[in-house]
DNA sequence: TATAAGTATTGACATTTGTCAATGTAAACC
DNA sequence: GGTTTACATTGACAAATGTCAATACTTATA
């Protein structure tokens, strides 16, 4: 069973039986990034307890609150890390493209998740026991070192965001998620955006109206088009500067 | 000298010269808590390297931007750990009080300060310095995990400050930094607030004038008293069902 | 004590932002 | 095709919040 007996998770049945099938992890895409340089033993040890899993858009991976049994490596797709807020209000903190590798904070204090991460695309995702995940971090120093080094970078973004969040108006946040979404999701100053508007205002803590509003005056200001789900970016520098000025 | 020659720091030069005095460590209070637990021989490490500093309220102990060459133990007085954002607008993320130790998650990544600390009383600090330091950490596993804990809880707090600041009205944010004076800062109902007006706005995130009405508006409803920087909270439950509610 | 400088307070006002309700649009389903 | 459902858009309005200027208060200093 993919879920330890005591775990608060729900999954959807289907999800677990289904999927669970054997695939050859050296070829697997987690490998290719954080477990890259790791000696084979090491990695075995970490693939005896992976289990895949599918997830289709807006079905939730693992849930704020639950006790964190394995972390998580996305395959395929496009997940959101978020909190769940006040009243059923939703903060995204950032996205999460396939090769990264979810483990979560309450890893090394009370084991339970402190976020949510949920499909936003349909995606394919790697669970992997997360004794196994400890035995091997603590194991390999390079490894520990790798850790460290990306939870560090992920919290020096969260003070960034911080204060993008706080100190910034609206349409600097509007233009922050965008260049966001050009630099650091789709590499493209065109493409077709996975993100509902209300999660585009989640990711920029605003109503989804506001959100609506200041993509339609960029629209007009023509830094942008907007068709549907099909974003193009045209004035990057624009952008970039009202994002700066906040 | 106590910044190496690169160092892109510029201390106020009678710090330097007048309080580096060897203090001993065994009973030094940085000892008390995150090294309590370490050997002799790698306490030596770390103390070999130390050099004790005074700082007046108001002055910057390390700042945002600088070149991380040393970590910082508070041994006496309140510091503030805040970013410096938009248009020297600052966010105060959050209090450091004696005994603990401040690091940086540039310190595993860019080697620089990713935020400043500031002393919001006078202070002394210990500074050690940081290859002493990263040398203990990766060679003791039981530090190593302390750290790895602390810097976790570190991040558990750092999500729920970005809920709170994104999406409780003013009186919430207040309530909430009131409860944190309280219950982590002072333990106690009762004290004189070393923080200026000022910076409990920068710690939750509005102006000055709007932190101002809000605490009288809390004193005109009899949850709290205020003299300049006595305060006293007599509805404990009243803020926190504020707080709480946003 | 007088003066100056910084901090705290208050009120008036403008701006930003959220809420609500109405309407439009698109995909899914019978 | 028609219906339902979810999502997107728009406008009107109310609420939250910041800005600015004037004034009080405190502390440091001449």
């Amino acid at each position: 069973m993919l879920i330890t007996e005591n775990s608060i998770n729900s999954y959807p049945k289907h999800h677990m039986a289904e999927h669970i099938h054997p695939i050859n992890c050296s070829d697997c895409i987690c490998k290719a990034d954080l477990f890259s340089d790791l000696p084979p033993d090491d990695f075995d040890i970490i693939c005896r307890t992976k289990q895949d899993v599918e997830f289709n858009a807006g079905e939730i991976i693992f849930k704020q609150g639950a006790v964190l049994t394995h972390v998580v490596c996305l395959t395929q797709g496009l997940a959101k890390i978020y909190f769940e807020g006040i009243e059923k209000k939703n903060l995204i903190l950032r996205l999460v493209k396939p090769s990264e590798l979810v483990g979560g904070p309450g890893m090394f204090v009370d084991r339970r998740h402190h976020y949510s991460l949920g499909a936003v695309a349909d995606c394919k995702v790697c669970f992997i026991d997360v004794a196994a995940y400890r035995e091997v971090v603590f194991k390999n120093k390079k490894l520990a070192h790798e850790v460290m080094n990306r939870e560090s970078q992920h919290r020096i973004e969260l003070y960034t965001k911080l204060v993008n969040l706080t100190q910034k108006q609206m349409p600097g946040r509007i233009a922050e998620v965008l260049m966001y979404l050009y630099g650091e999701v789709y590499n493209s100053t065109k493409f077709n955006c996975a993100l509902s508007r209300q999660e585009i205002a989640d990711l920029s803590a605003m109503s989804k109206e506001s959100a609506i509003r200041i993509l339609k005056d960029f629209k007009d200001e023509g830094y942008i088009t907007l068709d549907g789900n099909d974003f193009e970016i045209f004035n990057v520098e624009a952008l970039a500067q009202i994002s700066n000025l906040g």
